[in-house]
DNA sequence: CATATCTATTTTACTAGTAAAATACTTTGT
DNA sequence: ACAAAGTATTTTACTAGTAAAATAGATATG
């Protein structure tokens, strides 16, 4: 709990940088929004570092978990909406899924542009042994917060993400 | 308030997407980590957007960024640690500021390996300008908050933070 | 004082992502 | 029914990122 230079996280330490630089700015935010970038940044970085050895990047496997939760087929549009990528990579994704027999593609025969896509038994046994390390992972980055912490945590950020999500920000 | 199908936020659906298709799975940590994930993802690309105005790629404005708040020259392995990126990315990173005069690289007289990046005037100018901006789109990510309910977050984010920046996670 | 080993950065070869154009199908308006 | 406009996905051309090799300077040990 001391002033001493490296204290605290990394926010911590940008804040204080920017206290010397840049006195006259209010850059209170970072508290909430840079430690949020920074935390994701590293889930992300810890993700993919554990996926790797299976052949996965963290955009496939975010496929998968997207189709698994689905309960059935979905659009190559609605992957796209919830993966948050362009509908390029959305493609991409799928040819590397389907090469190798996680995902399969198939017409929908109301509309024929739409491709639906839909894991395989393959695809379906992959998320069945990653997804609950993935939870694992993630409650050890909780492992220090009590319930009610996590619970106010996760009301605060709820409002914020339906703050950020309304279409034009 | 109700249970209407598209209710909450993306998390809110994921988690009614799970409950659904795999009820054993105990997946309340993406209540908090999901919604981190999330929110980092969306404030990136609002950054991203607001950028590319000006020429800029969001890891570019980082390094600005980090340099503005350094009060000074600072390593290309400092910069690397600050954006989480790697080291190849620090070196076309400064390549392409250097070429734009927004920073400068210098050899440092201690060490000949090291390369000590700076800001320029132009680049100092630049981020007088954009930094600014960038806080205020940050504050309004915040707009539905009170300040009390900022302080819990932040306070709750940087005991995730230390516990996720710990060398080896 | 060599020379082997470490360290900081850059280069190389490659991957994943994007925006915009192309393609293919559907809807609308007359 | 037919052209024009709209929509979903894929392709193309390109950018930013990475891991690993290369380079160049510093440090340690016999």
């Amino acid at each position: 709990m001391s002033a001493e230079a490296g204290a605290g996280d990394f926010v911590d330490r940008a804040r204080r940088g920017w206290a010397q630089a840049r006195p006259d700015l209010d850059v209170a935010s970072i508290e909430v929004v840079g430690r949020i970038a920074r935390i994701g940044a590293l889930a992300n970085h810890r993700t993919e570092r554990h996926l790797a050895p299976e052949g996965l990047t963290r955009a496939e496997f975010d496929v998968l978990c997207t189709l698994a939760r689905s309960g059935g087929p979905l659009r190559a549009s609605e992957v796209t909406a919830a993966t948050m990528l362009s509908g390029a990579s959305t493609t991409k994704n799928a040819d590397r899924l389907a090469k190798r027999g996680l995902i399969e593609r198939l017409p929908w025969e109301r509309d024929g542009r739409v491709v639906l896509m839909r894991l395989t038994a393959r695809g379906e046994e992959l998320v069945d042994q990653e997804f609950p390390r993935f939870l694992e992972r993630d409650r050890e980055m909780l492992a220090g917060l009590t319930l009610s912490e996590r619970e106010q945590l996760a009301a605060l950020l709820r409002k914020i993400a339906l703050n950020a999500e309304r279409p034009g920000d």
